[in-house]
RNA sequence: GCCCCGGUAGUGUAGCGGCCUAUCAUGAAGCCCUGUCGAGGCUUCGACUCGGAUUCAAAUUCCGACCGGGGCGCCA
């Protein structure tokens, strides 16, 4: 009875319901697994959208067709055309009884990842195999919430009439610093991978464009070995002309992040249930502290903080302001110019030039975005890049947007993944991607 | 880049000088079973990362390489 099925007919088996008792359909997809009680026998088959189950009976069957589907490899691929039954023995309520099938992709064994096993498996293991990883319904949950993260977040931008745009991720020089940059041989010239689209963002406010974003690659050498870092993230860059002051951005922001996790938790809700992990989103105004009394704050409970908030002053200040605020979202404002300085276009607080107008916004203890007012002014520009040694003739492409016209405007830079791995609380930053890029890995 | 820790069947692990012919689970191969949904029962298969060293004896100790895990620094 084996056939060929005609895929052209195939349904998914999300869309398979009780309601089609008595109809015969097509499904295809992996055998996930086999349990043969010897004169019936029950197959999982998994698709993208979900398992079924087939109940092959060997008298109906005949031993050689029975025999053959019961028999193939686990994940195998197959393609079933049957009747679908109501059972009431059956947790879905329904099971299709084979008529005809086709083994279109028998899976070699053993399986170097187990897709249904009951052991666990190494996030290393998972990400050398990770096509088959991905067949597990929790593992593209992952995704499936990514994917819904960053529709929300694009449909509220276009509301908002910004407009998408994509530059150039070869570039000659980086927003900051050099070591942090991936040399490409680039045409007998030395070019580098982005670090971040900073510097084409505000060219294109000199363009007049006035409210633009990205969502694009950003590449980072640095030799981050942690996990909240990778070598290559989803960064969404946004840049607004106009701005009073970086409140107008912070609020942009805040606004982005309630309407991507109320989306999240409308079109999610199936996704999150598979993961385990509740998400609730955060009340608008989300607080404000100022860099200099974060440090109080945390000054206060115990810590030592020198310059910079270290990680673990980070973390900290995350559970101060859950404990004092209830708030999981919070941003650190006002960054001393001390912290900012290789940040040659952070706008200085105009009345005090020891503080800048750059925020974080930082997800229980993890900073996930940063961003701020940019200076618009050339000469203070170019005085900033000077104070820290840089060539202001090696910037000419950049300096000129703003010599004929520049509004003042600011943005900021978010991590997708940061989003994700702080939200669905993910031991490891490497799982919201399908390929993470890390210091070892480039394979596969 | 720095500091800790680890590499045992396809997968996840126990063992940490002789009791190892290496544990358990999962898996794979096979047999039994007509209602499984973590199916069950029986049988079988399958591993000490690599290279040196110490020792009568090394999975076990030491050194190196490679690979991995955690933390820090740096940052999204």
């Amino acid at each position: 009875m084996t056939s060929n099925v005609d895929l052209g007919t195939r349904v998914e088996n999300s869309s398979l319901s009780k309601d089609m008792a008595g109809q015969k359909v097509t499904v295809a997809g992996w055998l996930q697994d086999t349990r043969n009680l010897g004169g019936i026998a029950f197959l999982l088959l998994r698709d993208r959208t979900g398992i079924v189950q087939i109940t092959c009976l060997k008298k109906k069957l005949g031993d050689e067709s029975f025999a053959k589907l019961t028999t193939m490899p686990r994940e195998s691929v197959l393609a079933v055309i049957g009747e679908l039954k109501l059972n009431e023995q059956v947790s879905s309520g329904f099971e299709i009884l084979p008529e005809s099938f086709e083994l279109i992709a028998e899976a070699q064994t053993p399986l170097p990842l187990g897709v249904a096993d009951k052991v666990g498996v190494e996030l290393d293991t998972r990400l050398n195999n990770r096509f088959l990883d991905l067949r597990k319904p929790q593992v593209l949950a992952v995704f499936k919430l990514r994917e819904i993260l960053i529709r929300a977040m694009r449909e509220y931008l276009v509301s908002l009439r910004f407009m998408e745009v994509t530059t150039s991720k070869i570039v000659a020089a980086g927003a900051e610093g050099g070591s942090t940059l991936f040399p490409v041989e680039y045409f007998g010239k030395k070019a580098y991978l982005a670090q971040s689209p900073q510097l084409y963002k505000q060219m294109l406010m000199g363009a007049g464009l006035d409210r633009i974003y990205e969502l694009a690659p950003a590449f980072r050498a640095e030799q981050s070995d942690t996990v909240r870092h990778i070598a290559e993230f989803a960064s969404l860059d946004i840049e607004m002309s106009f701005i009073k002051s970086e409140e107008d951005v912070m609020n942009l922001l805040q606004d982005l992040m309630v309407h991507a996790l109320e989306a999240v938790l409308a079109q999610g809700t199936q996704y999150l249930e598979e993961l385990g992990v509740e998400v609730s989103v955060p009340k608008t105004p989300f607080p404000r502290i100022t860099f200099t009394d974060a440090v109080k704050m945390l000054v206060h409970a115990g810590l030592e903080i020198q310059g910079d908030l270290d990680t673990e002053a980070e973390k900290r200040l995350g559970e101060l302001m859950l404990a004092q605020h209830g708030a999981e979202m919070y941003f650190i404002t006002k960054f001393p110019s001390e912290l900012k300085k290789t940040t040659f276009y952070a706008m200085r607080d105009s009345s005090d030039s020891e503080l800048t107008n750059y925020f974080d916004l930082d997800y229980r203890g993890e900073e996930l975005v940063s961003g701020g007012q940019r200076e618009h002014r050339l000469d203070i520009l170019i005085n900033q890049m000077e104070d820290i040694g840089y060539v202001p003739k090696d910037f000419e492409f950049y300096l000129q947007a703003f010599r004929y016209g520049m509004p003042p405007h600011g943005g900021f830079g978010l991590g997708i993944e940061r989003v994700l791995h702080m939200m669905l609380r993910l031991p490891n930053i490497r799982e919201c991607v399908m390929f993470p890029r890390d210091m070892y890995r480039v394979v596969p």
